[in-house]
DNA sequence: CAGGGAGGTTAGCGGTCGTTAACCTGATGG
DNA sequence: CCATCAGGTTAACGACCGCTAACCTCCCTG
């Protein structure tokens, strides 16, 4: 499992406070200057560890996709064998944690993509669309009778359900994590179902 | 029914464009300049018509706001006795209409909120979650099982499925508009008929 | 036919922002 | 104990951007 217990690096605070700046004012909306402050350094101070505003954005999103398909290799790779249906439950479930753990980088994922150097970009690309390749094979598998654009579709669909959570009540007005967590889920699975008939 | 036929105003042309510019490269990424460019007048002569550029995104999204709630509102008066499964359709029907014809919208519709003066933006907002509430009415009505917090979620998420549509292949991969509306429409069906369960 | 308003134009101002330059400081290792 | 270097600082530059000023040109109307 490996999970971190070691204080964050300063690189690592930045890319966090950078994520909810973007996230909350967008891109273009937010100054160096700010997320220096939010680091406790000040504006310039920021370009000893980046190259400039664009990088910082261009590794969030790399990192995000990324992290996004290994994580769904992983879940594929374990479950060997095993029902569809099961792999399925699984890839949501993974979804759905990163979508309730990660709200920041979900909003910057379908947001600001198009503010990256056309490298960045294409990487960016070339990523999600692995992701949503995967995803597809396995809906396909669960329920035949989709054929592939309509699979692809819904698969889209599906992720901009599972990725409606920074608009759920930025307070805890929500039911809990785990409530809001297995809502999702029966959800992504009922409009799946739906979507293969 | 009163479709428009007449040529379009300038003022509509400079919010069509602005619309399409602010979905694609967001609002701080598009200067006056372009937008007057993409209506063939340059920079500055489109304050003979908005007071400046955030008076053109506050109307858009005001626009945005008040005519999905009106349109809401119309197809629940014009449904008067019928059940209430009917009506849901006709709410989904409606908000797929929208998501697809002006997709750019949709697109701003969640994305550029925060960058409205206060009172704009507490404005959309307000009407915002009158369109809410009255989906969350129906649904409740429809799965009378579902609280009113998982509602209001199941609401949102819906929402998330319906306005995915910017991300459907932007070139004309998608297999036609009628189906993917009746696609989207019963994923919607399917999701909400999983949440009351 | 005068004149006035609607709807453009270009020039330019003021502020903001990303980035660089030049300098400082404390820890670290030979 | 001195050299170095990582990681800061402030000052300032240059570009860009929203907006205003000043001016021009039709078209419509009394």
């Amino acid at each position: 499992m490996s999970t971190r217990t070691d204080a964050p690096t300063r690189r690592e605070q930045i890319l966090k406070e950078a994520a909810r700046l973007f996230a909350e004012r967008g891109f273009h909306g937010v100054g160096v200057d700010e997320i220096g402050a939010a680091v406790g350094i000040s504006g310039p101070g920021l370009y000893r560890h980046f190259p400039g505003k664009d990088a910082m954005l261009a590794e969030l999103l790399v990192g995000i996709s990324g992290q996004l398909l290994t994580g769904a290799k992983q879940r594929l790779k374990e479950a060997d064998g095993v029902a569809p249906g099961v792999v399925l439950d699984s890839l949501i479930e993974g979804h759905i944690d990163f979508a309730l753990d990660d709200r920041p980088l979900i909003t910057l994922h379908d947001r600001e993509l198009d503010r990256l150097r056309d490298s960045d970009r294409k990487l960016v690309r070339q990523l999600q669309r692995q992701y949503v390749e995967l995803w597809v094979g396995i809906v396909r598998e669960v329920y035949p009778d989709l054929g592939e654009p309509a699979a692809r579709s819904a698969v889209h669909s599906v992720f901009g359900l599972l990725n409606s959570t920074p608009h759920l009540g930025r307070a805890g007005s929500l039911p809990g994590r785990g409530a809001t967590a297995e809502l999702l889920h029966r959800m992504a699975r009922g409009a799946l179902a739906a979507a293969g008939a």
